[in-house]
DNA sequence: CTATATTTGACAGATATTGTCAAATCAATA
DNA sequence: TATTGATTTGACAATATCTGTCAAATATAG
C-alpha cells in the first residue's frame, strides 16, 4: 500500500520535475518536500491541494490518501483501532446529518 | 448519539459522585473535568483509562467512544470523510499485518 | 442568605508543528 | 578524481496547540 509521499514522489519523477521546482511552486524549502516524500514529515492540507494541482493528480484521490494516512497513523497502534474507526463512521454520519450547528 | 463527556457525566451522577471527588482521583482541577464532561475540552487517553476505572465503566467501550470521537471530530467537516475512513481501515489492516517494525 | 457545586475565562508551561538554513551525502560525468 | 547539481540530514526558530492552574462568576440547595 503506497504512502502519500510515495505517490507524490512517483508523480513528480513521472513529470520530470526536480524537488527544487516543485518546492518552488509549493513555496517551501526543498528540505520539507524531500521529507514529505519520504514520510519523514507530513504535508499540510493546503500543500496536498497544491501538490495535486502541480503534479496533475486527482485532488480528491490525493486528499483521501492524505486524510486516511493521518487517521491511520494516529490510531494504528491501538488494539481497538478498527472498532474505533467503525464507530467514527457512524459518528461522522450523525454529525453530518445534524450539522445545522 | 452520546458524546464521551455525556457518558462520563451520566455515570458520575449515577454513582453519586461530585466533580471534586472524581477530579481528585483523576488528579486534575475540577475545571478540567467539568469541561471534559461538557465537551469543551478533550480528555487524554490516560484520563479515559482512569475514568473508566473510577466510574466503573468498561474500559474498552469508553476507549472506543473516545477514539472514535477524536477521529470523527478531526475529519467531520471534510466532504471526503467517509471515503477517508474506509481507506484508513484498509491502512490500519495493512499496518498491523506488517508491523514487524 | 449562605454553603457548596459547577462553570467560565484569563493565563502559563509543555509539547507539537511547520518552516529555514547550512552542511553532508549521493550520483553523474568531464 | 574533481566538480557540479540534486537530495538528505540535523540543528534550530517561530508559532500553534495542548493540558493544566487559578480565581471569579454563576447556579443550586437548604
Amino acid at each position: 500500500m503506497k504512502t502519500t509521499g510515495e505517490i507524490i514522489r512517483e508523480q513528480r519523477e513521472a513529470n520530470g520535475l526536480l524537488l527544487r521546482q516543485v518546492a518552488g511552486k509549493l513555496d517551501v524549502d526543498v528540505a520539507i518536500l524531500s521529507k514529505i516524500e519520504r514520510s519523514e514529515r507530513t504535508a499540510t492540507r493546503q500543500q496536498i491541494i497544491k501538490l495535486a494541482e502541480i503534479l496533475k493528480l486527482n485532488e480528491d484521490n490525493l486528499l483521501i490518501q492524505y486524510l486516511s494516512e493521518k487517521i491511520a497513523y494516529e490510531i494504528a497502534d491501538e488494539d481497538l483501532a478498527n472498532e474505533a474507526l467503525k464507530v467514527a463512521e457512524e459518528r461522522v454520519e450523525y454529525l453530518k446529518a445534524n450539522k445545522k450547528k
